[in-house]
DNA sequence: CACTAAACGGACCGGGCGGTCAACTTGCTA
DNA sequence: TAGCAAGTTGACCGCCCGGTCCGTTTAGTG
């Protein structure tokens, strides 16, 4: 059989999960592994040991992320009012969007694998929510999980580029984009629903 | 007097100016000033006797790209039906968006005070637009010109987030947004509006 | 407790970046 | 057309980054 992990590998490999999301989210994509090393008080080289490049430990805290997302969204599945559940969970995206910032480490891990697993199960769980409040009539019936996939980010973004913004300010625009998606719909959709 | 600048020099900054745009378009936030200079068919020490710092090249960057449609959002402001003049400015931003993404130079050169002065023109456009159109009540009237200053960028960069997507598939989610400010609002709008 | 493979640390390397500068060229003016 | 300020150029500088490497430490094992 292969050995398990030592104790003390895992604990680091917490430690740089958890250092590199924060200094990813104040810094943005530009901080450097030597200050993550430095963050989570562990030399450079076991950076690498855990992660083989700087975009393998990008992706890994994406993984992360989505599953967590993921996760809260198959919870949402057996509740009361699907319009509800799916106004909650877009609430829950963007609740962990707005604690910290880390859309920008998505292009520096597109075409990885792994990431790609993880999204598919957070699409499958959203397609399952759309599905059922377009049942119960509560959104339009045009539009597809992956359209939701995508709005999901919006409201945290639109509201991010003010700068003293109050820290619920995108509540508001989830608001009107939640609007936007009712059934009586004023402007038909151009274009094809997109996938993937 | 002030001398006049030379001629050369009035052209060189514009083949900077068009030859950065196109360079941060393609490579991002990290094209090199040395990639611009060549792109431009010009030496490296002529970009920074033209722009003092990176930092500055963006900037006149943006002020030109605010300026451009500032003008066609004063441009709409006598069309018959103001929610299709709205709807209109709207596409021209998503569609200036589309064709070369440069949101990214925003944060580069927040603070900077010619920046600011572009955008506040911008910002004055599209209040008057705003209001125009809840006026004839094709907006609820409980949105502003800032918030939709915001939400403008919103539907490219949802779109975006697609790989292969298709070139007009913005329009979908102007759509969707567009339909989200209707006056008959299901949604009361949480947080207060943002200023700037 | 002794031994070893796994894990660690940080000096080190090559490369690319933004920005400077002094020698050179050129458009404008008188 | 002569003269010069304005403009151009690319070699150069210092810095920091991602990634490597090997001597050292340490957790688990029998």
């Amino acid at each position: 059989m292969t050995r398990l992990p030592r104790a003390d590998a895992v604990r680091n490999r917490r430690l740089l999960l958890a250092a590199a999301a924060d200094e990813f989210a104040e810094r943005g994509l530009g901080a450097s592994v030597a200050d993550i090393a430095r963050r989570a008080g562990v030399g450079k080289g076991t950076v690498f040991r855990h992660f083989a490049t700087k975009d393998d430990l990008i992706a890994a805290i994406l993984v992360d992320r989505m599953a967590d997302l993921s996760e809260r969204g198959e919870g949402l599945l057996d509740a009361g009012d699907a319009g509800d559940a799916l106004y909650e969970f877009l609430t829950a995206a963007a609740e962990q969007r707005r604690e910290r910032d880390l859309s920008f480490l998505a292009e520096a891990s597109e075409s990885m694998p792994e990431v790609a697993r993880a999204r598919d199960r957070l699409l499958k769980a959203i397609d399952a929510l759309v599905a059922r409040a377009a049942e119960q009539g509560a959104v339009r019936s045009d539009i597809t999980g992956t359209d939701v996939l995508l709005l999901m980010c919006a409201p945290v973004y639109v509201a991010e580029a003010v700068p003293g913004a109050a820290p619920d300010l995108w509540r508001r625009y989830l608001a009107i984009i939640f609007d936007g998606l009712r059934p009586e719909a004023a402007h038909p959709l151009p274009a094809e629903a997109p996938r993937l």
